[in-house]
DNA sequence: GATGAATGAGAATTCATTCAT
DNA sequence: TATGAATGAATTCTCATTCAT
């Protein structure tokens, strides 16, 4: 419900927008109250402290990614199809929120050791709906069962992030989305002829 | 040469340690000076600013890395033996050098925005040496001209780039030149069976 | 009346022992609140403002205090009863309250220059007490006229404060009763032999 | 040595100044470093913090006042007259620094539990010097013995004390030296006529 | 070249108080 | 009366950088 905990969502939207423009050490709790017409205070009737408000915003938002990717997914049969609409939601998500590509591949980056740990934590939540699909390619015998299942997530992963990452610090000046079936063939086929 | 001077090496080695050590936000100017026994107006004899190590340290030891991995490849002919080599050298030359591997992987990135141009910029020497080995692939006729090289690339270094930083999340606990076979057959021959 | 109404009662009660356990700076009004069972803003309906319940928690607190004390003096007829009465009764209500005995003797000192002010007018009516006792003792000629009265009642009050405050500070570890009669002597005859 | 120092002392003749002034709690440090001609960033290489600018300022004015309290009392024989040059050198001492007089008797105390105890240990000296004084007196058969040797301590402090803040809160308006006799007089053989 | 004492800008957080309900 | 969510002012301390010696 849209209404529940208003000023929650008003700091969150406002904090994923001021990060993204003035990038995070630029990003004063004061700022990001201002954006959200609340009192400096008020921040801290919802969160515990500014990193609280940085791992909220990553939370929430990739909470909704992975539910949507789940979704998507679901809808799937095959591994190959499932990779293929992972791909596809992750470019298409993150299309449509420029300011959280930003955040995600740049500026969360920059946070404190003890700030990633906890990223990383909601971060397993999607490695392991990346490896739910290896591991029923593999079952399948799709997916090759010769090598470490991890270390084909990690290429998986790897990949959509680098090509992530150089989108948004090329400015999202090229449609991401277009990327996605030579991703998906590359990963599926490797980059040999034969 | 100005770099030859035996104080600006000690800074170098001195930032290296200390940042691996205490983490990118905890290295204050003052304690690398102490740990390259220098005082701390003399650093700004040899760097502009504290980001001028920063960048310096990188640029210094990517330098020394990306040399010896031209080296390397420059000893194999195909573009499959040379793409084996990167990963080789890669792997190896930080598995040598824990601290400098936890500096590339987890204190520089958490660095202001400007820095991180800076280090693109360094670091793009080294995507060249990959983009040179997809090119050779290509005209060779044994990497696929149907995808953007660019996207290979990323693919690429992606890849390793990811397999590095959980290596390194995990404490290095697990030899990383152990995977150089796998990661090279995945990336050659993708993740499928057929 | 308008001190009889509960919430007021409530309040000051919840003051002193907050206070007590938490001491001056840690005592917020929100604490005071919740202890006392009460909205935050229900405070405001009962005191001005926050000095407004300390002092006003002194005010109560120290009236019943001078009012015993006055009764159990009248009961006396010499000037020197009397000041063992005062004595006593000042080391015997402490005794009583020890969360009283902590708010007087350090919490309530820690108060910004007004409140001190405040909380001095207050005292006053004790010292009058005092005050009164010595003009008796003159006036029988118990008492020394050839000083300043003033200057007698800062000893004997003087003597009192310091030697609960010592009691407080050793955590009230030994009964400050026994020492009445010692203290009532050296006012009386001073330390010297003869 | 003056010269030893000289931003140190610098920032404590200036605290004692900006607290008498300003009280404890408007006294910022910004303040101080301001009085002191001193950069904010400054007092940081001479104080752990604002608490330790406060208890170095007491310990360093305490210590010259026991010094010189010292000093003159061991040109003194009896316990008596010893006793009535503590009171005149306490008198003395704060009649001669107004600023300082106010910092102890007012601001001081209104520091917290921690700090009072810092406080507390520096005060145990002087109060030391009392014991030696009382315990001379017992020793030589002067001070009477059939009263605990604390109390008496507690007494004298408590008066010389007493009569300091009187006089502080009566903004210092009559010479307090006048008293000592009256002091000495009353402690020595009490407010009884005979 | 080398030093290190001095500088001073900059920001997160608390908590007394208000006021719409 | 009573509530409690919201307010926003106010201040210490750190640390990159300078510059007189």
């Amino acid at each position: 419900m849209i209404k529940e905990r208003p000023k929650y969502r008003q700091i969150i939207e406002a904090a994923v927008e001021v990060i993204a423009e003035n990038g995070y050490h630029a990003s004063q709790v004061s700022k990001i109250a201002k954006r959200a017409n609340v009192a400096d205070g008020t921040i801290y009737l919802y969160f515990k402290n500014k990193e609280d408000i940085l791992i909220s915003v990553f939370r929430e938002k990739m909470g909704m990614f992975i539910e949507k990717t789940i979704e998507a997914i679901n809808e799937k049969e095959t591994a190959s199809e499932k990779l293929l609409t992972l791909i596809e939601m992750h470019y298409n998500q993150l299309s449509e929120s420029p300011h959280l590509a930003i955040v995600t591949q740049l500026e969360l980056r920059q946070s404190k050791p003890e700030l990633r740990k906890e990223i990383n934590r909601v971060l397993k939540t999607y490695l392991n709906v990346i490896d739910s699909i290896i591991d029923q390619g593999i079952k399948e015998n799709d997916i090759r069962n010769d090598v470490n299942p991890k270390i084909i997530r990690q290429m998986v992963f790897g990949t959509i992030d680098e090509t992530v990452t150089s989108w948004v610090m090329k400015s999202q000046r090229y449609p991401l989305v277009e990327q996605v079936n030579a991703v998906h063939q590359l990963l599926t086929y490797g980059l040999f002829k034969k």
